[in-house]
RNA sequence: GCGCCUGUGGCUCAGUUGGAUAGAGCAACGGACUUCUAAUCCGUAGGUCAGAGGUUCGAAUCCUCUCAGGCGCGCCA
């Protein structure tokens, strides 16, 4: 519909310039809006006032000029007038409005997908987390919002790759490894020999106990059988990381989040990525010795200082494997990447890209793309749970799944643009309560699948596209309603676009909220047969909208609540 | 000190990429169940959009500065 009267308004202004009546001869892009109030019509466009100075002419003229030019071919204004300074305001026929019932009614589980993404490859790095231990709360917005932003953009008619990366072989790894070890001989935090930086969880002694009795572990693409000698590190080493790894991988299928690929840290190493692109690098004149140490001068391409990336005692520093690990995305044919972090790693953005322009391999200077989300706090009984990973004291994703549910866990998360700092109200999330977004959208869902059952009973089936008389829809929530919906595909692109999942929240609550508005004023099964039919095709319809948002989001669509 | 993010009714947050009179929910107050789920709805009240300048037809939105909070600033990841 959007699309349509920005056609018709350019091709209104070619029509100007054509026979004279405007002579700039510019065409600035057409912004079509819905207005904030209803008097202001269903979509208004300002290019009058854009051009207005370029014509030298006054906004409102401009406007008059093109509105007497716009021709209405598909018959679907009611008026279009010139407003406030300059605007131009269409106002649809109802009819108009009700006729996208049908499309939506056809598109069904397809409702809101579109092409924009053209079938291009497009990969989304999300979690990452190290295998050192259970994902944590942050871990868990990061899945939430990853999968989210993969579901919307293939949803969009993008070739999605989700991406997990990590490191199984770096110093925290090696800790990993003494932890576990110092649990098999029986040792605790309290101990002389206990090893500094050692991770002191419980969980550690899980893993000792598994290792020790010799248990078998898959997780990714790797398959693992415990050795069981507490003196073999390098055996301890890549059982821990299988076990933390098939934990993390329980954790996130449980969350309903899955990936495409595992990228290990170990391999650029073992293939020599790694070594060749440091080749690259001290080939490309960026790269300078100082103190025992390669440099890499970051601050060419905007960091604030340089960089080391291989140390003086040796080994390189965690940024070069990651220049790596990009260089081969790039290679694999990415021309997009989106990688989901914390905002804590922010840092990282300014290294990893300008190791990449150093590489001087073609890659564009904002490649890749970041979504960072800020801190989650968490809050219980009013308090704030302090975290700390070393001591193991920390909200596990699974506790919040366990406690929360996978629903409300997945919309709180998500509620939120990435940017803002999320508190996670634990007693609120479990709320079967007004306060709970969650239940109202998917309550809104139930309802009206409670009535269809209803109706059922009682004789009435929701009719087909073919038979329904639309024209009996002609209450305000009902317009109110189908307008609603008719924005979906937008909302989409929107959310797409920008990777913002919250705004598929906040519309699956705005579209829940004029549906419960509508129900209490207005009766669906009713004396009127024909009322009745059309009143559950439009539900019908809203329905379909609330699942396919709701989907996007990775949020069941309940029938009964 | 430097970089990034944030600052919108008492609280939690939206705000269509610069549009018209800044919107929801919670909390407060007053109403609506012999009716398809009251896990709902309707109404009332509540605002110097942190502050000061600037850009222009027009700013919560863009620029500069100030203030406040979070995160980062390692030859850790």
């Amino acid at each position: 519909m959007k699309e349509l009267l920005r056609t018709l308004i350019s091709k209104g202004l070619a029509d100007c310039y054509a026979d004279g009546s405007l002579s700039s001869g510019q065409f600035p892009s057409i912004v079509m809006e819905t207005p904030a109030h209803a008097e202001h019509g269903d979509f208004a466009t300002n290019v009058a006032m854009l051009l207005a100075k370029a014509e030298k002419k006054a906004p409102r003229m401009v406007a008059d000029t093109l509105v007497r030019h716009f021709t209405d071919e598909a018959g679907i204004c009611e008026k279009v007038e010139i407003a406030g300074p300059g605007f131009i305001n269409f106002h649809l026929k109802d009819a108009a409005w009700r006729k996208s019932l049908l499309d939506i009614d056809r598109l069904a589980g397809d409702y809101g997908k579109s092409a924009v993404g053209g079938g291009r490859k497009i990969q989304v790095e999300f979690v990452s987390a190290n295998p050192t231990g259970p994902l944590h709360i942050g871990h868990g917005r990061g899945a939430a919002l990853g999968d989210t932003i993969c579901r919307l953009l293939a949803f969009s008619g993008w070739d999605v790759t989700r991406e997990f990366y990590y490191n199984d072989a770096g110093q925290q790894i090696a800790n990993l490894a003494l932890s576990v070890q110092a649990r098999c001989l029986g040792k605790g935090p309290e101990d002389p020999s206990w090893p500094t930086d050692g991770y002191q969880g419980e969980y550690i002694i899980d893993v000792a106990r598994a290792y020790m009795a010799g248990e078998k572990v898959d997780a990714d693409d790797q398959h693992v059988v415990a050795a069981g000698d507490p003196l073999d590190l390098e055996a301890i080493r890549r059982f821990a990381v299988a076990f933390l790894r098939r934990e993390q991988d329980q954790d996130l299928t449980a969350f309903d989040v899955h990936f495409n690929v595992y990228s290990l840290e170990s391999d650029l190493y073992k293939d020599g990525t790694v070594d060749m692109v440091v080749r690259r690098l001290v080939e490309s004149g960026h790269t300078f010795e100082q103190d025992d140490a390669l440099w890499l001068r970051t601050t060419s391409f905007g960091d604030d200082k340089d960089r080391v990336m291989r140390k003086s005692g040796g080994g390189y520093t965690y940024f070069v494997p990651d220049v790596a690990y990009h260089l081969r995305k790039w290679e694999r044919g990415f021309t997009r990447v989106v990688n989901e972090q914390g905002a804590d790693h922010h840092s990282t953005i300014t290294r990893v890209r300008a190791g990449l322009q150093a590489l001087g391999a073609g890659i564009p200077a904002g490649w890749p793309e970041y979504v960072l989300h800020q801190m989650v706090t968490v809050l219980r009984g009013g308090e704030e749970v302090k975290i700390s990973k070393r001591a193991g004291s920390y909200v596990t994703l699974r506790d919040l799944i366990d406690e929360v549910g996978r629903d409300a866990t997945r919309f709180f998360f998500v509620m939120r643009k990435p940017d803002s700092q999320l508190v996670f109200d634990i007693d609120l999330a479990k709320q079967k309560s007004l306060d709970n977004p969650v239940y109202y959208v998917q309550y809104a869902h139930a309802r009206i699948c409670s009535i269809f059952e209803n109706a059922a009973e009682k004789g009435f089936a929701v009719p087909d596209a073919g038979s329904v008389d639309l024209d009996r829809l002609t209450e305000p929530e009902e317009m109110a309603l189908i307008k609603a919906i008719a924005a979906f595909p937008e909302v989409v692109e929107g959310s797409a676009a920008n990777f913002e999942p919250h705004r598929v929240a906040n519309y699956l609550q705005e579209v829940a909220g004029l549906f419960h508005g509508f129900y209490n004023k207005n009766r669906v099964i009713t004396e009127d047969s024909q009322l009745t039919s059309a009143r559950l095709f439009l539900l019908q319809c809203v329905a379909l909208t609330l699942k396919n948002a709701l989907t996007l989001l990775g949020i069941s669509a309940p029938e009964k609540m």
